[in-house]
DNA sequence: GTCTATACGTCGATAGAC
DNA sequence: GTCTATCGACGTATAGAC
């Protein structure tokens, strides 16, 4: 029922004070502690897993406070949640072997804290303010740094869908537990799909 | 706290009856009542959007009624969110144009019913019982009907990299609202995306 | 055999006492 | 600045009325 969260749209007011928040220093090492915990516990059990009063027991406080400084749970997930990695940087750079550069990075994350925050993120896109995340992080992390680099017809639209198979391979790895995937020789992934996007990053080679 | 759901795990036993359901014709067409309401609602706000006491007051029945038929929410989910459309065909078919005709597919389901099911499905993949459905369907229309008419090294890694490149195409259309690929001309991405698949299809062509 | 009424425990969130 | 008490809604279960 709640799920197209319309609430905390209000955040675009710069000095309206969210729901007041504590701000001593003993509110902050509190605070601290709530993030930890909720990072931790949302990377394994995802949103819908893990409660607020999972969170404040596993910070050692109370989950009226936690609501009292995140105003919602939505929130707390939103600012404990770091999107995956950079890639920017990696996008910006030569055209030439980029596809099996950009394979390499998401395989780099593997096992670690990006897949986790990124299946979390997926799983939690009933938000639109996590969809919103998801496809702004696309946007910067893919389109926006590759997209002007690219030459031939439809620039932009195969930028993205060079990150639609990027999410593709992040889906097999973090979404469905697919083992021939996640146990593959790496340089042979890398070569295949790398392969695979260099075609949209080289088009037309016909 | 319950998202690694472990319950419903006994349904190994054949002859052991379920928390017992209702068998005469007036349970029938209660039970088709509810599972219509079910699939609407799932379809439309997900699995974690959708209340039990909603499906059951739009199928004009009591919730209890709900869970005596189906045992539990997510085995309702599970009975009523159809797997996304028929691929066999087409995968099992001629090797020369598949990756276009593969996208062709994907885009054909557009804006129908299996498009929304693919994203209620991902976003409740913390279920391990819905994760096995979307890990068991992958296989069954990608990887069992074309890893064997796979010539060339890896035909079964080749054959679930495909399955990642069209699970990627459908979180853009389906989890990620990513307008500009939405609203491209069909065309044009199936002859980019379908070839950016038919390399591994064709693989090794170097 | 089919359903209504009611209840239990937990959830996110709020109000107000220390 | 922190916590107790509480609210309404949730998934689920059961007893017993028709």
């Amino acid at each position: 029922m709640n799920a197209d969260a319309l609430g905390a749209l209000d955040s675009a007011a710069p000095g309206v004070a969210r729901p007041r928040a504590p701000t001593g220093e003993k509110g902050r090492v509190t605070r601290a502690a709530i993030a930890d915990a909720a990072t931790k516990l949302f990377s394994k059990h995802g949103f819908a897993g893990t409660s607020v009063r999972a969170v404040a027991s596993d910070a050692g406080t109370d989950s009226a406070l936690v609501i009292r400084y995140f105003g919602s749970k939505e929130q707390l997930f939103l600012e404990t949640m770091p999107m995956i990695g950079q890639f920017e940087h990696i996008t910006a750079g030569a055209l030439d072997g980029l596809g099996r550069r950009l394979v390499d990075s998401v395989l780099g994350a593997q096992q670690a804290t990006q897949i986790s925050a990124y299946r979390a993120l997926v799983r939690a896109s009933d938000s639109s303010l996590v969809r919103q995340r998801l496809v702004q992080a696309q946007q910067d992390m893919f389109v926006t740094p590759l997209a002007p680099n690219l030459t031939g017809p439809n620039p932009e639209l195969r930028a993205r869908l060079v990150a639609a198979q990027l999410s593709g391979l992040l889906d097999a790895l973090a979404i469905f537990p697919d083992e021939a995937i996640t146990a593959a020789d790496r340089d042979v992934l890398i070569e295949l799909y790398g392969a695979a996007i260099q075609v949209l990053i080289d088009w037309p080679t016909a």
